[in-house]
RNA sequence: GGCCCGUUGGUCAAGCGGUUAAGACACGGCCCUUUCACGGCUGUAACAUGGGUUCGAUUCCCGUACGGGUCACCA
């Protein structure tokens, strides 16, 4: 067989060699040590959570190098790609923090364009490097066109077409079928290849496997640690009949020619790894690190596990916004998940930000985990407890723009007011922690706004209504809003003997028998005349936000209501 | 079905031949407390299984079971 006629015939218009390609993507200029690492999504749809898992990993390990982080968009399937989807990726990701170096970034005009100079860094404009290094693998005798179309395919893998299933069964038959009849697409030619092509049908460029399956290698992945995986001897292909590259194809030319040091992905390419090492090697290539994270998994309902896909509740990133949840809280989860002592150095460290905790490989898990909304929960909430009463508006604002109208409209009518509520209990060494997302805010506001104000909760009827009217009335008569905290308390343990009721609660304790109530459930009528609810924050700092006018009619009118 | 990966409490997990088998979340109890939230203390709960190797296995090896992934001109 003539290769270079065969390379001549299949790629006659590629006239560059690989030397040149190469001589575009000169060695990085990086300190030892440095690792370069890359995000690299299709722009299928929204940003998956799991995304989230390698995009951290490379980011934190470009970054605390001293290396390079950047963004490439696997854009080789036209027919799954969504339109502005790249764009809303690159958002998405910013949004979390993720800072590329270079790659793909939005313009002014929120246009894709490249950053840095080891672009394209969209695989759709790349084609002519990849049939560069096709035409050398073609010329080398690597490569070869098959001319099976895919419904000579289709008609290999299922026997019984008439079950729509995808999943067929794979028997050991059917796998050796399937194997003679690729077999036979090596054995060709010239002149058959000529006459394919003078009739204009199409072809894929497979890669001529030279493996073994019987053989194995061994193999250091990162993560996973020693894995021994057969001899590849699938003749995975390479271009696609409309001449763009699988994923198997570009990753090996790009990670190659962007200095990818480490390829950082989820473990459904283990599977696949034993092509791309044979790819790495015939195409002359040095084979990068590789990092194979588990896959974050969810459980379905049989109450088995499985991998969070796309419809899977909470597998869209931005949900998570939309929900409530801040970006930081949503990283500081994945981070606890990707390096299980991040919690441990976070509780010595408190103050730092999460980018000052040394990331390490060696910490991560090689199996996956289960997504679970109340670690979540717990994180976000000690994260929003840390806030500010400013910031807490602030992002709680900007939340409630985007997703609760009524809720902005409330909160900017009075930003003032708004921050007195929220800086209840807020600010000290053990702050309340009422707030788990943006959307809690509401709720915990409500009974501070007169429109929003309903009764939530009533009065036990254990108690005496008299005794509630003479109490209430009792607070109305007296109430000073001058009074500190420590006097107005005083009041209202002052209410209590008269009615029968114990003003301090240890005495209360001693014999519960000897009195109607306590001074509690004297606090509880006021609680619940005020704020419509039996559990509320510190009462004296809610009557005083609320002001004594509103205080007082709330009181007049629960009155009127028993 | 073949191949690959995984398996420590309900969840996330530390552990890397000898430990009373950490910690966090969740759950229960107690304390603090005018309610709630916070905080403090405390409790229930785990090495999938069978063989080896070893003086000794959660830790190393092999098998089994279970779970996951993959087997496309998708990534």
């Amino acid at each position: 067989m003539d290769y270079e006629l065969l390379a001549e015939l299949l790629f006659p218009n590629v006239t560059k060699t690989p030397e040149e390609i190469e001589a575009m993507y000169p060695p990085r200029n990086l300190p030892e040590g440095a690792k370069v690492t890359r995000f690299a999504p299709s722009p299928t749809g929204f940003v998956h959570f799991g995304g989230l898992f390698p995009s951290t990993v490379g980011e934190r390990l470009a970054h605390q190098s001293g290396g390079v982080f950047y963004l490439r968009i696997e854009d080789t399937d036209a027919k799954r790609e969504v339109d502005g989807a790249a764009e809303a990726l690159i958002n998405t990701l910013a949004e979390y923090g993720l800072h590329f170096d270079e790659g793909a970034a939005l313009d002014e005009n929120g246009k894709i364009c490249d950053k840095g100079a080891y672009g394209p860094y969209k695989q759709s404009e790349r084609g002519f490097i990849y049939h560069v290094y096709a035409k050398k693998l073609v010329k080398e005798g690597k490569a070869y066109p098959c001319f099976t179309t895919e419904e000579e395919l289709e008609a290999l893998h299922d026997t019984d077409k008439k079950a729509e299933i995808k999943a067929r069964e794979w028997t050991p038959e059917l796998e050796a079928e399937q194997k003679a009849a690729m077999l036979k697409q090596r054995e060709f030619t010239i002149e058959e290849v000529k006459e394919h092509l003078a009739a204009g049908h199409p072809f894929v460029l497979r890669m001529l496997a030279d493996g073994d399956p019987d053989r194995k290698i061994k193999f250091t992945d990162l993560i996973k640690g020693t894995i021994e995986i057969p001899e590849n001897d699938k003749d995975e292909v390479l271009l696609k009949s409309d001449g763009i590259p699988t994923y198997h194809f570009a990753h090996a030319v790009d990670d190659h020619l962007m200095g990818t040091t480490h390829v950082i992905r989820g473990e459904e390419w283990l599977p696949s790894l034993s092509r791309h090492i044979m790819l790495f090697r015939f195409l002359g290539f040095r084979l990068p690190k590789y990092m194979h994270i588990s896959q974050i998994m969810r459980l379905d309902e049989n109450g088995n596990k499985k991998k969070l896909s796309k419809r899977d509740m909470g597998a869209n990133l931005s949900d998570y916004a939309k929900k409530g949840y801040s970006a930081e809280a949503v990283n500081e989860y994945v981070m606890t998940l990707l390096n299980s002592n991040y919690e441990e150095w976070h509780t010595a460290n408190p103050e730092k930000p999460l980018t000052d905790f040394p990331f390490s490989i060696r910490k991560m898990s090689g199996s996956g985990c289960l997504f679970d909304f109340e670690k979540l929960n717990d994180v976000s909430k000690n994260i929003l407890s840390k806030k500010t009463a400013d910031e807490v508006y602030d992002a709680a604002l900007a939340w409630a723009k985007e997703n609760d109208a009524d809720l902005a409209d409330h909160l900017a009518a009075d930003p003032a007011y708004a921050k007195k509520i929220l800086a209840i209990g807020r600010g000290g060494k053990k702050p309340r922690k009422d707030l788990t997302t943006w959307a809690d805010v509401k709720p915990y506001i409500r009974q501070f706004y007169d429109d929003w104000f309903a009764p939530i909760d009533v009065i036990d009827e254990k108690f005496d209504r008299d005794d509630i009217k003479k109490a209430l009335t009792a607070f109305t008569d007296t109430y000073d809003e001058t009074d500190d905290s420590a006097v107005w308390f005083d009041k209202i343990k002052a209410i209590c003997p008269p009615l029968g009721y114990c003003p301090e609660m240890k005495l209360y304790k001693q014999d519960p028998t000897a009195y109607k109530g306590h001074v509690g459930d004297v606090s509880m009528f006021l609680r619940v005349a005020v704020t419509g609810m039996l559990n509320s924050p510190d009462l004296y700092e809610v009557i005083h936000i609320l002001g004594k006018e509103r205080t007082l009619n709330r009181v007049a009118s629960f009155l009127k209501s028993l």
